[in-house]
DNA sequence: GAGTATTTGATACAAAGTATCATTAACCAG
DNA sequence: CTGGTTAATGATACTTTGTATCAAATACTC
């Protein structure tokens, strides 16, 4: 009944653990297990996750999860920005650079899942143009850009 | 129990409800009394529309739509560019200009819902060129800009 | 270690989207 | 203007995704 964490080794967990809880203490915002639990399963999933699914990896840790706790606590670390939405698949997935506030991209491979994600400036510059060409005090963008990655494509001779 | 259809003057609803019908023609697709009167309501509504919000007002003309079908005519108009589905408000838009195939960005102001939709080569460029730059090859961009626009800005002094 | 405000658990529900299969209707040919 | 053919719809039931409410638990401060 050690009751340690799991040991697995997805690069960068505790990295990413330590600097949730500092994000907390510097907003003055609570750190709870199960916000832990959510952004560290994330991260080891290493792959979108939709919030059922998120729910499912967690109940064997912590069986009295709900989908309202869920959606809480991933509303929450999304404030944080170290966790995103995918909004074109209704999913989440832990942020792959956090350490800076940012716009980003998502890359998104329709036959294998894989995410990546993106940082372009002259996508966050045209966008920002845009938004002030038309009158628009922008708070949120969302880029995602769907199709096959290399190596699906690859793999793809037939079909 | 004139069947005429509602004399309705939303401006371009003709015009756009010939362009369906040639387009179906031109493909060898069906069109449907069903698919006239999604493409119809949208135009009409003149905003953005939940496929549910959709559904209440095709009823009182044709009592026995159902999600599913009003989904199906979704997709197909959909598939012929003339309908777009704004993913992070999960609604519906008819096309604003749907002469031509485009890959479109969305701004969307949170405050009246109001919803533009734009054409900008940079932002096309862009991502077309961050695609490439990854190995994908899109066939799905999703750009869709939240902020508030000039109008509700102006009338948001306090708040 | 106790106090307090925030978060969570439990429950129930709302909204969004899909599967299946028998029936209907759009289109074409004649 | 018939039918005949095939694609689309209707009916039904269900799955997935997301929220509201309020009492009970817990993270943080002192
Ligand atoms: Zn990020
Ligand atoms: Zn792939
Ligand atoms: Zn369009
Ligand atoms: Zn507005």
């Amino acid at each position: 009944m050690a009751k340690t964490h799991k040991a697995i080794h997805t690069p960068g967990l505790e990295g990413a653990l330590d600097r949730l809880e500092h994000l907390c203490r510097a907003r003055g915002q609570r750190l709870t297990r199960q916000r832990r639990a959510v952004l560290s399963s994330l991260l080891s999933a290493g792959r979108a996750l939709s919030a059922y699914e998120l729910l499912e990896r967690l109940r064997p840790e912590d069986g009295k999860s709900t989908p309202a706790s869920v959606y809480r606590s991933l509303d929450f670390l999304m404030t944080l920005g170290v966790v995103h939405r995918l909004e074109s698949t209704r999913s989440f997935i832990a942020c792959e650079h956090p350490e800076t506030p940012h716009w980003v991209q998502f890359l998104i491979c329709r036959r294998c899942g894989q995410v990546v994600e993106a940082e372009d400036e002259r996508i966050a510059a045209a966008t920002e143009s845009l938004g002030q060409r038309l009158g628009f005090a922008l708070d949120q963008r969302v880029v995602e850009l769907t199709g096959v990655c290399e190596g699906c494509r690859g793999s793809a001779a037939r079909h």
